[in-house]
DNA sequence: GGTCAAACTATCCAGACGGAAAGTTCTTGG
DNA sequence: CCAAGAACTTTCCGTCTGGATAGTTTGACC
């Protein structure tokens, strides 16, 4: 149609501009300003296609959060691959300040999961994604049978990540990274005491 | 007055009763749920006391933020003092255990001072506390000058209580912290590599 | 070109909200 | 006992909300 370049979302991407727009409105302002209204105009079409779509607010919420977690699999954000601890946390630092609005989002999501238990099967399977890609970083760098390394690991780059978002200090994530890193190439060279002696041989 | 048994919260107790509900509230609901109406009524009290006590719903939300922030330094919960590791680990667990409501509140109100600029100096308050905290148990087992290692150690206790929040699994913690104290054990007696000579002589 | 279903908009309404202002109650001091 | 100020309640009102429903537009298919 003549006007379609008028048009803010092209035909039948509403559903999907309504999410998109969602993980936005609650990044910038928090899950109290995500209203039908809000949202609508955020993804430029008319809030009764909130309903439309997903019948209330929740799902709404709950679908944005699945539709998250549907790209974070396709990219595998958090793994470099390459076995390098510099990597690994090199492409955390890179996640954190480069799309600050979708870990906000998740870490919203996760403080409401506490409150909403059908959201709670879909943080469980972000953290797994996480603890998986972690996993897989240690075995490369020679420590995958340590007991509770990686979820120690893991919760330390959580920390950081959500530090950065709420007081941005990039020194302060690079020197806590440095540590951590020598934290675990210490223990590649000295196995920490408890390490079963079948892995201590092997 | 004979029906001051009837009465929810003493007279002159009002402002204080706000502050305390209002932790209560955004613990159990969240932010969206922190109305005058629905603070007021956790309070026992009614809503025009809010506009009264605090002109208005943000005050009231950075009071309360400041109520917690001079509990939580009377109360130094984070550090036991001892040296041990253990016990760092184990207060650790009981803080976050045992105080859901004031932990939950305190990520709410920081991932709120993302959009909130005035909520800053107040969580970064908060977050001077923690790390003071770990600094001064480092040291206590003799890691006080690793550069970064407060930053990474503060951030796995953080990553761990948060998750903790989120998706409670005590075994997991105690894996966690177990294998957080054997690289902090390690670290004592191999420092890591690039600690400048001047502290590895000392 | 017509039909039909999908996608979307416009309208409506009951209820909740923030906060201001007037009024009431309680406590303290003289 | 009374006055005064602090603490609190009640009332009000414009605005916003969620979501239902009727109506319109678009695109695919025959």
């Amino acid at each position: 149609m003549s006007n379609e370049s008028h048009r803010a979302v092209q035909y039948g991407g509403g559903r999907d501009a309504l999410l998109e727009a969602t993980i936005r409105v609650v990044a910038r302002a928090g899950l109290r300003k995500v209203t039908n209204r809000a949202v609508a105009e955020e993804a430029g079409v008319t809030h009764g296609l909130v309903s439309h779509h997903f019948g209330n607010r929740d799902n709404l919420i709950a679908e944005a959060l699945r539709y998250v977690l549907e790209r974070s699999l396709d990219r595998s954000t958090l793994e470099s691959g390459t076995g390098s601890v510099d990597d690994f946390a090199r492409t955390l630092v890179e996640m954190a300040t480069g799309d600050a609005d979708g870990q906000a989002f998740q870490y919203e999501l996760i403080l409401e999961s506490r409150r909403r238990p059908e959201l709670r099967p879909l943080v469980a399977s972000l953290y797994d994604t996480y603890r998986d890609a972690t996993r897989r970083e240690l075995a490369r760098i020679g420590l995958a049978d340590v007991p509770g390394l990686d979820h120690a690991v893991f919760a330390a780059l959580d920390g950081l990540v959500f530090q950065e978002l709420a007081d941005p200090d990039p020194e302060r994530m690079q020197s806590a990274l440095d540590a951590l890193h020598d934290l675990l190439r210490s223990a590649t060279v000295a196995p920490p005491p408890h390490v079963p002696a079948r892995a201590a041989r092997s």
